[in-house]
DNA sequence: CGTAGGATTTGCT
DNA sequence: GCAAATCCTACGG
């Protein structure tokens, strides 16, 4: 793909890179069905410092084995029945990644309703996008960005970005308060959203 | 083979 | 706002 997006950032500061996925039009094509949405919330996960990360001190099993691949891999881990999805940042030595915790809708719409089963509430969240995406651990965890079956492309541009802390980490002590929480500011498709929507959802 | 862990979602009070 | 529901997977015995 011509316009596909150069991941080479993801190489450097995961909080850097965290900053710069906001907007970015993530893409998959299940089944011969394409969907898509521009991301507009990002959690950092620091693998070795962070208490939160599943690789706290460098702890690697099975179930994480994935997050020590190169950057520009997917994680995909499941929990309570759901999926969620990592952009792993950094090289193998650093098992750094980005959740991806909501997009807003843009193409296949429709698709995502019916695999969701319902209207509302399709990306702003963690779970909720992979399905309404079609994310599959089996299909997704390990594999390569850019590879046909998920594509990033350059999308819109915040207007502003706000930081938050981290969601759902209440159990993980000095952690807990790290602002690693990305969202773009006034943009309606992020879980807990209180409010009224920017103008334009907060893209310029 | 039983069980605890896991970065959630949903609906009810 | 809070608690229940839900569901694999990998780990431990």
């Amino acid at each position: 793909m011509a316009d596909t997006l150069d991941i080479k950032f993801l190489a450097d500061d995961t909080l850097d890179a965290a900053r710069k996925l906001l907007g970015v039009e993530i893409i998959t094509c299940i089944d011969g069905v394409e969907t898509s949405g521009f991301i507009t919330e990002v959690e950092a996960y620091l693998g070795l410092d962070d208490r939160a990360a599943h690789t706290f001190g460098g702890k690697k099993n099975k179930k994480n084995s994935m997050m020590f691949n190169d950057y520009g891999h997917i994680y995909v881990y499941t929990m309570h029945g759901h999926h969620c999805m990592n952009i792993l940042t950094k090289e193998k030595a650093y098992p750094e990644g980005i959740l991806i915790r909501g997009i807003e809708p843009h193409v296949g719409r429709e698709t995502m309703i019916e695999r969701r089963g319902r209207e509302t509430g399709l990306t702003d969240g963690p779970g909720k996008l992979t399905k309404s995406l079609g994310i599959r651990r089996e299909l997704h965890n390990g594999m390569e960005l850019n590879n046909g079956i998920l594509t990033l492309k350059p999308g819109r541009v915040p207007l502003e970005i706000e930081e938050t802390k981290r969601i759902g980490i209440d159990n993980k002590k000095e952690a807990v308060d790290y602002p690693y929480r990305f969202i773009v500011k006034g943009n309606p498709h992020v879980s807990r959203f209180r409010g009224r929507p920017a103008d334009n959802n907060g893209w310029k």
